[in-house]
RNA sequence: GGAGGGAUACCCAAGCGGCCAACGGGGGCAGACUGUAAAUCUGCUGGCUCAUGCCUUCGGUGGUUCGAAUCCACCUCCCUCCA
């Protein structure tokens, strides 16, 4: 029932706290956890060659289901023999579902029990998604990891809102497995083969303690290969969200990794991390580089801002990263990005992403020794003063 | 020498008697961005108070008018054409 059982291989390293430091090993490799997973929706993370990715120390990344099966289409993908020769990243992928998409392009879709309407952001076409769509294209993107076709609930939701989108989305969540499995027919009749990636469920239910708890209890019962948290960082507060988080880790198989998807800043994924979440993903370091806005461990750095017209100094000193190192300045970085020159987004890609996967693995590293609440405390108390 | 056109805020450029502190771009300044319809979007951009308000602005000077960036006269500078 749970596919293929070598799919995805949690191993449990250490643990400090609620924060687990762990393994988790794919078809095309293995990731260390907690874990950040750049986003690369349509088959590239936007500015970065596959080289310069790796450079970050990245291991894992994201595509989009949406967005690949608009353009190019299954068929060019599957002349490439799926995404991995697509976008020329051997190394771990993980798809969304087009789960998101339900909740993103929440203007232009219509939501049935059979799945989703769309009107295809390119051109206006009508594309639908169900469940067994959905997992049908994974199967040919053959990311290393497929996420279950889900509802992203939108928030503010009312309890009977949210449950009724948790429970169609439970629903879902069987007819994923089902499709992953292989066990839904095709139109023709026969049977689709299985999928050998591994395919997480996404436990929903807004900010609702007992809905979040009946979705968990409903997505083990189905069993899944890794379990992720969704719904999360649409709008909520900030205590909302760590009390679901709270309350939802201390359901999940221990022996499962968790992924919080979407998410987030460093220092919601510092403070997800504490609650027991393996993994997140978050366009924020590359979105947000293209927009100028550099992470550092002391704040933020918005390279647009006049100060650093003449700022001979690195984004971040003592940064590794390649743009850091390569001792490009921020009055450099400035100029790019006033002029709208593509190295601007190229270079600041590189650093914030960098700075994510510097971030995971000082995390893996504090909690491997045992110290995550000094880290914590530490990591908090140098952004607070927002000297940036 | 003659004929015509034009001078508007940092730049370009609307406005052509009151609804104009003056459309719209650009530039500048600041902010936002959380499973990417995003190299995007938002706000501000004469001064003082910063809510209503007041003061100084549309080449210069003077005039007409209850009222002018808008009409008239002269002056200064720029552009085009004809000699």
């Amino acid at each position: 029932m749970n596919g293929n059982p070598d799919s995805a291989r949690f191993e449990f390293l250490a643990s400090d706290g609620g924060a687990r430091r762990g393994r988790l090993t794919l078809r095309r490799g293995s990731l260390e956890t907690p874990a950040f997973m750049p986003v690369g929706t349509y088959g590239s993370v936007k500015a970065m060659t596959p080289e310069s990715l790796r450079a970050t120390r990245s291991e894992i990344v994201l595509g989009n289901t949406f967005h690949l099966f608009l353009r190019p289409g299954l068929e060019v993908i599957a002349a490439h023999g799926g995404l991995h020769g697509f976008m020329r990243w051997p190394g771990p992928i993980l798809t969304d579902s087009g789960g998101f998409q339900v909740f993103s392009l929440a203007a232009q879709r219509r939501i049935s029990e059979e799945g989703v309407a769309f009107a295809s952001p390119v051109d206006g076409s009508r594309v639908f998604l169900s469940p067994e769509s959905s997992l049908r294209i994974q199967r040919v993107l053959d990311a290393d990891i497929a996420m279950i076709f889900d509802e992203c609930t939108p928030y503010p939701a009312t309890h009977a809102q949210a449950r009724e989108s948790m429970e169609r989305s439970l629903r879902w969540a069987a007819r994923s497995r089902s499709a992953h499995d292989g066990a839904t027919r095709s139109e023709s009749g026969a049977s689709e083969s299985p999928n050998p990636n591994a395919l997480f469920g996404i436990v929903q239910g807004g900010v609702f303690a007992d809905l979040r708890t009946r979705s968990v209890e409903a997505l083990r019962e189905i069993g899944f290969d890794g379990y992720a948290v969704g719904g999360l960082a649409v709008g909520e507060t900030e205590h909302e969200r760590n009390a679901m988080l709270d309350h939802t880790c201390a359901l999940l198989p221990p022996d499962r990794a968790r992924y919080l998807m979407g998410v987030g800043r460093p220092q919601d994924i510092v403070e997800s991390v504490r609650r027991g979440i393996d993994m997140f993903d978050c366009v924020l370091p590359t979105r947000n580089a293209r927009n100028g806005h550099f992470f550092t461990r002391d704040g933020v750095v918005r390279i647009r801002n006049a100060r650093y017209e003449k700022d001979l100094g690195p984004i971040e000193e003592g940064c590794e990263c390649a743009t850091c190192a390569g001792g490009f300045t921020r009055a450099y970085l400035r100029h790019l990005d006033r002029c709208g020159e593509m190295l601007g987004p190229m270079l600041g890609t590189i650093h914030n992403v960098h700075h994510y996967q510097t971030l995971m693995r000082d995390l893996r590293s504090a909690i491997a020794g045992g110290r995550f609440e000094a880290f914590a405390d530490d990591f908090h108390a140098r952004l607070a003063p927002s000297g940036g």
